[in-house]
DNA sequence: AATTTTAACGGAAACGTTTGCGCTCAATTA
DNA sequence: TAATTGAGCGCAAACGTTTCCGTTAAAATT
C-alpha cells in the first residue's frame, strides 16, 4: 500500500526544501531551470497531487458547495442535483449533499454539521416542517457567518439571499387558460394545503385564469389534500378523495393538478368512472416527472425544467463566492458593497401531449 | 457579519492557552475545575463549533464518503443514494456525490479529485463506458493508496474489495417461473446487449427458468436492445422496436423485461396492438421504479430494494474504516491481517401487481 | 526541612500547504 | 577592489486542531 505522497517526502528524497518544491511544481520563476525540472519530473513520477484537506484549511476556501434538499427519490430534486454538479464540477467545484427528509432538525443539523468548514456555501430548498414552523434562524445565522445561500423552489420572504424559483404562478396561468380555450367550462383543480408557497402560487394561478376570462371560480371545484406523510404509500386513500371529487362534481370537464401525482391518479380515477381522456375530461398537470410520458394517455405538463434550476443556483452561488473573493483581496476599503440578492425565475413550458385536446 | 470563532480567540480573551481550551472543551481532568467551566461557558456562548477540516487535516480522515454513480436522476440510482445517506448521517458521516454520467473520464476524474483527502472511502457503482472498456486502474489504484472502496450493483471481479449487488440471477429466475406457474408457454425477454453484467444476469436467469422447466428457449423470443445514449429520448424507436418484436411473434403469452422502461413500453405497446394485459399477456419487469406503480395495469415487478442496498455498502464501508483504525491504533504487529472483502446480496422479492394473473 | 508527588496549565510540534522574508553566493557595477 | 544587485533557495509563520512534554507552584510525603 502506497501512501500518499507529500511535498514534504519529496522535498527530503530530492534534498531540497518544502518550499522549493511547492514553488517548483507551481512554476515559480525564483527556482533554477534545472531545479525546477528535477522536482518536477519526480513529483510526476510519484503521482504527486496535493492533499485537498490542507489546501481548505490554508485557503480557508473548500471548493465545495453544499446541497440540502428535502427529499433525493424525487425526480425534481435529482434533476436539480444534477444541474448543481454539472455546472459545479466544471466550474471545479465538489458537491456535498445533505437530505432533510422534510424535517426541521434534520436541516438545521445538517446545516450546522457543513458550515464549520466543510463548505463554502449552500445551494437549498426549505422542509416542509420548516416552511409550517416558519423559524428561519439558522438560514440567516449562516449567512450571518458569511456563507452564502442561495435558494431554489421552495424559498421564503423572510431570508435575504440569491433564489430560483419557477414562475408558479404565470405557469398555472397558461395552463388553466389553455384549458379553457380548447373549451373548458368546469375546471377542477387539485392541490395542496397552503403552507408550500409552490401550491399556493399555483392556486393563485388557478384563480387568476379564471378571473381574466370572466369565469366564476367554484369552490367545490377546489380539492385541497393534505400532502404531509408519505404520499405514495397512501395511494388509495389519494384515489378515493378524487373519487369522491369526480362524483361531487359530474360537470367537471377537464383537472388542473399541481404535481405529477394527483395529475396521473386523477386520469386513473377518471377512466376507472368511466371518463374518456381528452374527450370528456382534459387534464394538464404541473411537474418535473417521468410519470407523465409513460402514463396513458401521456399527460400534458407544464415543465419545470429542473436541471436550469440547479445550473443557475450553482452558477449564482460560485458567482458570489468568487466575487467575496476579489472583494477580500484587492479593495480593502469599507466601502459597504451593496448586498444585491437576485431572484431568477425560470419559465416553465407547456408540453402539450395526449391528455388534452 | 460575526466571523467563526476558534480556539485561538477564545484563549486570548479568556487569557489562557489554546491547548487550556482544547481540553477544557474536551472535558480533560487536567484543567482545573473553574476554569473548565469558565471556558465552556464562554465557548456555548460564542456557540463555538470546531472546525471540520483542521479536525480532518489533524487526524487524517474527513469523516466524509465519496459515492460515484452514473446518473443521478434515475429512481435506483436515487434510492441508493437514500439509503447511503440515511445510515452515513447515523453513523456520523457526510454524503459527497460525483456523477459519472456513464463516461469513464468523468468517473477517473471524479475519483482523483475526491481521493486527495477529500473522502474517507467510496461506494460507487461502474459506469458503462468504464464496464466497456474494461480498465479498472482507477479502482485498484485508489485501493492501493489505503482508500477503501465498496461497489454496488455494477461490479466486477478484476477489483477486489467489498460488494453489494442484487440477486439478479436468481431474481429473474422466480420471475419467470412465476409466469410459467401462471400457465405462460411463449415468455419473451426483453434485455440490454451483455457488456452490463446485470444484464446478462437476469438473461441467464430467463433461460435457466426455461431450462429447469424443460421449456425451450427460442432465439426469436429474446429482443436484444442497445440502450447505450439518452433512452428517454427515442421512446418511439424503442416502441417500434418492440411492435416489431410483438408481429413477429404474434405466440407471445408474457414478457419478461429486465428493466422497468422496457417492460412499461411492452404495456404500452401491446395494449395498442389489441392484446389485453393480463388475459393475453402477462408482463413482469426487474426494477425499481416509480412507473410501475403508476402504470396502467401497474406492472408485477422484481423489486430490487435499493434503499437497503444503499444501507449495506455504506455500512460495510463505515465498518472497514473503522476497522481500519483500531488497527492502525492499536497493535502495529506486522502480522498481515487477512484482507476478506465480503459481496453481500440483497434479496429480490416479487411484488405482484395487475399485470399478472 | 528536604524531597517527592500532584494539580493545573503553557509551549510547541504535528497534519500538508503556501508565501513573505532573509540569507548566501556569484555576477555585475562603480 | 569594494559595493550593489539578483538569482536561487531555505526558514518560519500561518490556517485550526490535538496532544506530548514540560514547567510551576502548592501539597503531601519522608
Amino acid at each position: 500500500m502506497k501512501k500518499k505522497v507529500t511535498l514534504k517526502q519529496i522535498a527530503r528524497e530530492l534534498d531540497v526544501s518544502v518550499s522549493t518544491v511547492s514553488r517548483a511544481l507551481a512554476d515559480s520563476k525564483e527556482i533554477g531551470e534545472d531545479t525546477r525540472r528535477r522536482i518536477q519530473a519526480y513529483a510526476k513520477f510519484l503521482n504527486y497531487k496535493p492533499n485537498n484537506i490542507a489546501l481548505s484549511l490554508k485557503n480557508k476556501k473548500t471548493k465545495t458547495i453544499g446541497v440540502l434538499i428535502p427529499e433525493i427519490v424525487h425526480h425534481f430534486f435529482s434533476t436539480i442535483i444534477r444541474g448543481i454538479e454539472i455546472v459545479a464540477n466544471q466550474r471545479g467545484y465538489n458537491v456535498i449533499v445533505g437530505l432533510s427528509n422534510e424535517s426541521f432538525s434534520k436541516e438545521v443539523l445538517n446545516m450546522e454539521m457543513l458550515a464549520n468548514g466543510s463548505i463554502d456555501g449552500f445551494v437549498l430548498s426549505i422542509s416542509k416542517e420548516t416552511l409550517l414552523q416558519q423559524d428561519y434562524h439558522h438560514f440567516n445565522e449562516t449567512i450571518n457567518q458569511g456563507i452564502p445561500i442561495v435558494m431554489f423552489d421552495r424559498v421564503v420572504n423572510e431570508v435575504e439571499c440569491d433564489k430560483v424559483i419557477v414562475d408558479d404562478f404565470s405557469g398555472s396561468v397558461k395552463a388553466v387558460k389553455k384549458l379553457i380555450a380548447n373549451g373548458c367550462k368546469h375546471i377542477g383543480l387539485i392541490t395542496t394545503m397552503d403552507y408550500v408557497s409552490v401550491g399556493r402560487l399555483r392556486t393563485q394561478g388557478y384563480l387568476r385564469a379564471l378571473e381574466e376570462s370572466q369565469m366564476y371560480a367554484e369552490p367545490n371545484l377546489i380539492l385541497k389534500l393534505d400532502d404531509m406523510g408519505a404520499l405514495e404509500d397512501n395511494l388509495d386513500i389519494l384515489e378515493t378523495e378524487i373519487e369522491q371529487f369526480f362524483k361531487k362534481n359530474p360537470e367537471i370537464d377537464s383537472i388542473f393538478a399541481v404535481n405529477e401525482l394527483y395529475a396521473v391518479t386523477a386520469m386513473k380515477v377518471a377512466k376507472k368512472l368511466g371518463y374518456d381522456i381528452p374527450c370528456d375530461i382534459q387534464v394538464i398537470g404541473f411537474t418535473d416527472g417521468v410519470l407523465s410520458k409513460h402514463a396513458s394517455p401521456s399527460l400534458t405538463i407544464v415543465s419545470q425544467h429542473g436541471q436550469k434550476i440547479g445550473e443557475k443556483a450553482a452558477d449564482l452561488l460560485i458567482d458570489r463566492l468568487e466575487l467575496n473573493d476579489d472583494e477580500t483581496e484587492s479593495n480593502h476599503n469599507e466601502k459597504p458593497k451593496k448586498q444585491t440578492f437576485e431572484t431568477v425565475v425560470i419559465e416553465t413550458e407547456i408540453i402539450e401531449r395526449e391528455s388534452t385536446k
